[in-house]
DNA sequence: AACTATTTATAAGA
DNA sequence: TTCTTATAAATAGTT
């Protein structure tokens, strides 16, 4: 606007653009602030230039956070206050979801029977009995895998003892006999290639997170039953 | 800036503001446009006037929100981005917990099994076992209160029903013997006021919101046992 | 909303 | 970036 009109149109020598850039923003903001106090308004401009830099202008007596809140209110749904309040709904779900998971377990633990009904009550007993049975079957299952298993082992151990015996009655006729091909590593016939491994088995099973919620479950006579347990594993 | 300088301060007469307001936005949206499409730029501008009017310049090729959230990273954490991380962050928790729940559910009900060791398996048994005992004791103690509750009622009703008989007797010796006190409303006696108020029992208990989510445990066998215990609460 | 005298913004050059 | 300055654009006051 001066020394000669211009198109307005993209500035393509690129110094020349920034330095447009450059002038007219302050152009703006002067205007922008006088406008402020002229006219009692509150302005907010947020320029991002070709470069990605950004620059802003906001009245003062206002915040930039305070003409959004202003503008979502005005402007009505959109930005984030949609998201926020679907967020806030779905927390909202979740923690009915949530809530009623727990009062169904408490149910199957024996509490607040008050908000059973006698028929819900006769079916959580006919439920609770069937899933017994169910888990019941499931632990003699395992239990029999595991004197299957231990069985196995056992005759592994004892043909490697036969065949020691055998070496060392062969060794004792004969010292030059054969080589020493079975070193007597019982743990790595039992699966435990590493000494180590079954101490590490003794720790609390705490990658089972589950039992935050209910402590009460894993508790007593663990002991004695985790070491069988990784034994026969 | 024509006819006469002017002083940058609050303009007094409210209809002059307005006008001016009005032609100096509309200079400031101009120039904010030309800026956009010389430099290349990405301008937003929110005023608000001293009336509470709210207007907008946004560049074309952007929106306001992009130039909200570009203005919201670069400025830094603030606004409500650290809200939104907080909420998303509680929201994944009670997703675990609401996942956690659910595998207890399943494994009280003899699902997901595998997850288990072969100790808490045991302990699983003999908490489910206890409360199952639990369980069915309280049952008991409904049945025997309802059988209290219903022998009480019955006790009444008989007695109602002798001294209908009695008035009856009393009525065929002497016609003009007293006044209708009884007048055999059994329903009223037996708790039930207003007559519909048996049929609304009848209907499907969903005011226990709880079996969303286990339909299986409110089914077979429902409308005699409701009768009954609508009969006897 | 239109007009216009005047002020202001600014393009180009230094 | 800043200053200069000729000129384009904006606009205050008026109609």
């Amino acid at each position: 606007m001066a020394r000669g009109k211009i198109q307005i149109k993209k500035i393509e020598n690129q110094t020349n653009r920034q330095v447009t850039y450059s002038k007219r923003r302050n152009g703006l903001f002067k205007k922008a602030h006088e406008l402020t106090v002229l006219c009692d308004a509150r302005v907010s401009i947020i320029m991002i230039s070709s470069t990605q830099k950004l620059h802003e202008y906001i009245s003062p007596s206002t915040s930039t956070k305070q003409v959004f809140d202003q503008y979502q209110k005005a402007v009505g749904v959109d930005l984030w206050s949609s998201h926020y309040e679907k967020m806030q709904e779905h927390l909202k779900k979740l923690k009915d979801v949530n809530r009623n998971l727990r009062r169904e377990i408490r149910q199957r633990m024996g509490e607040s029977l008050n908000d059973l009904g006698y028929d819900q009550m006769v079916n959580l007993i006919e439920d609770m009995d069937s899933s017994l049975r169910l888990i019941r079957e499931r632990k003699y299952k395992v239990i029999g895998n595991q004197i299957e298993t231990s069985k196995k082992k056992l005759r592994n151990v004892e043909e490697i003892h036969r065949n020691l015996v055998l070496e060392l009655d062969a060794r004792q006729e004969d010292p030059h006999y054969g080589l020493v091909e079975h070193d007597g590593d019982y743990n790595s016939v039992l699966g435990f290639p590493h000494g180590p491994r079954i101490i590490a088995l003794r720790l609390p099973p705490n990658h089972h997170h589950h039992h935050h919620h209910h402590p009460g479950l894993h508790g007593g006579g663990a002991a004695s039953d985790l070491t069988t347990f990784a034994l026969l594993e």
